[in-house]
DNA sequence: TAAATTATTGACTCAACGTCAAATATGCTG
DNA sequence: CAGCATATTTGACGTTGAGTCAATAATTTA
């Protein structure tokens, strides 16, 4: 009994795995609103039935989507969070991690931003919007944790409340790649690049917080081309500032 | 004939409003996905195919509520920007105009990310998403003609570029307000006051482009209230700092 | 192997968008 | 004003797709 249970829950988890791919694959490829779950039955070849027996809504397995690829993002930070150098040179580490994820999951900050609409959030199971919460909760964590650092040794002012900043960061980063994506806003500012608009902005949100050492007082072409290196070697998108 | 004609263009542009307000309040009360085109008929008292000689599908009909909301918006920058003051006294009056709307527009910013997915965008009518394009360029020439005088008499360092500035602000702002309306985020921040949290980060960036004068070195407390007492006589929001 | 239990299915229901032929209102003319 | 022509409005209907559930298939147990 118990043995087959075993084995019972492992293919669950995989037939699991199976629909958030292609249901990820789906998103990406149609949108939200476009999704369709009979597609995405004949895809997995199984039933919409047992899509069902996974996920309550169809909100909730885009949720489901959302948090998996928050988890992979989550991850990244924690590779990022291990660059050893300056604190602003690690919270740059993070910028970078932000913006390889951005080219790896193009959309996803606008499925996150789908999730902030109240009728989305309420159709969801409970226990996939804590999910969805506890992880976020880690990223800030890890953000978090270098803004104390900085705050310890001096970089950034004593007074200075720690998830202020990374609270400053995480809206100028989500605010910006929405910003820098749209089109009339692409040909209103002639961005070519929104990689380096977001990770401009991030720039100046430190050099508002008097993060030392400022924009202009060290070479952080130097750092980022050592992010690349040492910690995100398979990362193309870097270009030459 | 012509007088009839003129007569009957005005009673669609009356009805076309009364469609807009109503679907307004019923799209804030339950969101896009929950907003019904039956019910929105009832409460006009004209059918539903009425709605439709107005717009050709219900994302049309968002967008058409959005570029309203939109355009009140940029009403209130242009009364902001006839503030006398310093250039970044003006600027914060733009700032203060956007917390206003927001106050009377609670889930405009919602609405917006809405726009962003390309499956909505595309169902729209051309001459609505024109119109909307249109209205977005002028709320960024306001703000940018503020930047634009804040080079010229040095308050801004010589070499910046006006829409970087100004795409900087939008992004702080528009990711301030998801941010900071976030349950998840007002629990890891302690946030009771929102609008507070966007005034702060629009701070920080102006003080990240060193614009002068920076944040500790004069009272915009003064100010704002200056803009209050002015500007927006109506507006009971602002607390003190 | 047969009964019992569990897993899976896909035809069906229902809600809501969008359409369009019919009904109604308005305007025009003699 | 009557009657014809044109313009406007309607709401029943077609269609799509989310979500359900009785029926079927697979698996486990006895």
């Amino acid at each position: 009994m118990s043995v087959t249970t075993a084995r019972k829950e492992r293919e669950r988890a995989v037939r699991e795995e199976l629909i958030l791919d292609h249901g990820l694959r789906l998103l990406l490829r149609d949108g939200y609103q476009n999704l369709n779950l009979d597609e995405l039955a004949k895809a997995i070849e199984y039933s919409k039935g047992t899509i069902y027996l996974h996920f309550q809504t169809k909100e909730d397995l885009v949720l489901g989507i959302a948090t998996r690829a928050l988890k992979e993002r989550t991850r990244l930070f924690e590779r990022a969070a291990k660059f050893e150098g300056l604190t602003r040179e690690r919270i740059r580490a993070i910028g970078f991690a932000c913006c390889d994820f951005a080219v790896n999951h193009r959309d996803y900050f606008n499925i996150e931003m789908m999730l902030k609409s109240a009728s989305f959030w309420e159709k969801a199971s409970a226990e996939r919007r804590r999910s969805h919460g506890i992880q976020a909760g880690q990223t800030f964590q890890i953000i978090t944790g270098i803004v104390v650092d900085a705050i310890r040794c001096g970089d950034v002012p004593p007074e200075t409340r720690p998830a202020d900043v990374t609270l400053s960061l995480i809206s100028i980063t989500m605010g910006s790649h929405v910003a820098a994506m749209e089109p009339d806003i692409q040909m209103l500012c002639g961005i070519t690049d929104p990689l380096c608009v977001v990770r401009r902005n991030q720039d100046l949100v430190c050099d508002g917080w008097n993060w030392k050492p400022l924009l202009k007082d060290w070479d952080y072409a130097a750092t980022d081309r050592r992010i690349n290196a040492e910690i995100f070697p398979e990362a193309t998108w870097l270009k030459a500032a």
